[in-house]
DNA sequence: AATCAATTTGCAACTCGATGTCAACTGAAA
DNA sequence: TTTCAGTTGACATCGAGTTGCAAATTGATT
């Protein structure tokens, strides 16, 4: 399933519903994470919101990001450290979907399957574990970089990882 | 499947047959991340190696971390952020398997399943990605803090987080 | 056993994402 | 419009992780 199909919480009405007070800083924070087209870190939605609002602080940033994370309005992702020790954040989906980074490129896929429903199912009906968040990221080539590249991945090998960093692999 | 139905690799084995040089500091180290019961962050380590080796220093704790992530020997966790920021580490294991992280009592439980490797070879197939690792963690309440606990998980019910912080609930 | 280049370690300073404190401010209910 | 709990900005602080460099160690070679 392309990401496109992946329909995103509507943000604003989540929180006007659930009686969030709105201030206007949390209106710029919380329109940037909904508009994003891609994953957001917390220096870059500072970054993107001080265009709106200059004296936006950093502080209010992380607060805004806590304060989404335990209504479950937005998720939080490593990305499998692909650039590093930040956390990037989206809006929720409908349906729960896999993140796959590429090493080579930098990339980042979203992926929804039936399967991965299953398995929550399946996890919950053999553990009697109550899901309340999932996070599957997998990390490794991306089809055009696997087209690309001579040499498969190697474990160990200096070369498979070049300039990133981080990269667990 | 149980924890312990998991093969883990052999560190020191792994790291000889690959040629790398084995200091008494990187003995001490792999040594207690094979041994482990639970899932190791990088403070922990250190604190237990300096038990056997006084003199071990943090750095070489992060160097030795590593070069066991680049050669493939061990796996990063988050354990969703159950206890901050730190990251865990494991032992590769045979199959891949999921972390079950408890918001409520702090419990972590390992789960493989043949669902799981059906999802990686359906994101392989479908997306033409090679995967070279991944990292499925899935948080929310366990069987027995479900049977001890009333109250189901509320979205932003300030209740259900009680004292654990940077739960992403 | 002695030699030696290459690798690894300890140390200490440093980076950087994230959090805590507190006075000042503000949204929205009355 | 007033009121005040909730929110913000400023700034200090935290803590996990990293880096540069001199000294120490490894393990292959003689």
């Amino acid at each position: 399933m392309k990401p496109d199909r992946l329909k995103r919480y509507s943000l604003l009405q989540e929180l006007s519903s659930r009686g969030v007070r709105m201030t206007g800083q949390r209106k710029v924070l919380v329109e940037l994470i909904q508009e994003s087209e891609d994953h957001l870190d917390a220096a870059t939605l500072l970054e993107r919101a001080r265009q709106r609002d200059p004296g936006i602080n950093r502080a209010t940033v992380y607060r805004t990001i806590e304060l989404l994370k335990r209504l479950r309005l937005i998720d939080e992702l490593d990305l499998m450290r692909l650039n590093g020790e930040k956390h990037f954040y989206e809006a929720r989906t409908n349906v729960d979907h896999v993140h796959l980074a590429c090493f080579e490129c930098g990339k980042v896929e979203e992926f929804s399957s039936p399967l991965f429903e299953r398995l929550k199912q399946e996890i919950t009906r053999v553990n009697g574990f109550t899901i309340r968040v999932t996070r599957l990221e997998v990390g490794g080539r991306c089809r055009s970089c696997c087209a690309q590249v001579r040499t498969p991945i190697e474990c160990g090998e200096e070369t498979c990882c070049k300039s990133l960093k981080n990269l667990n692999c």
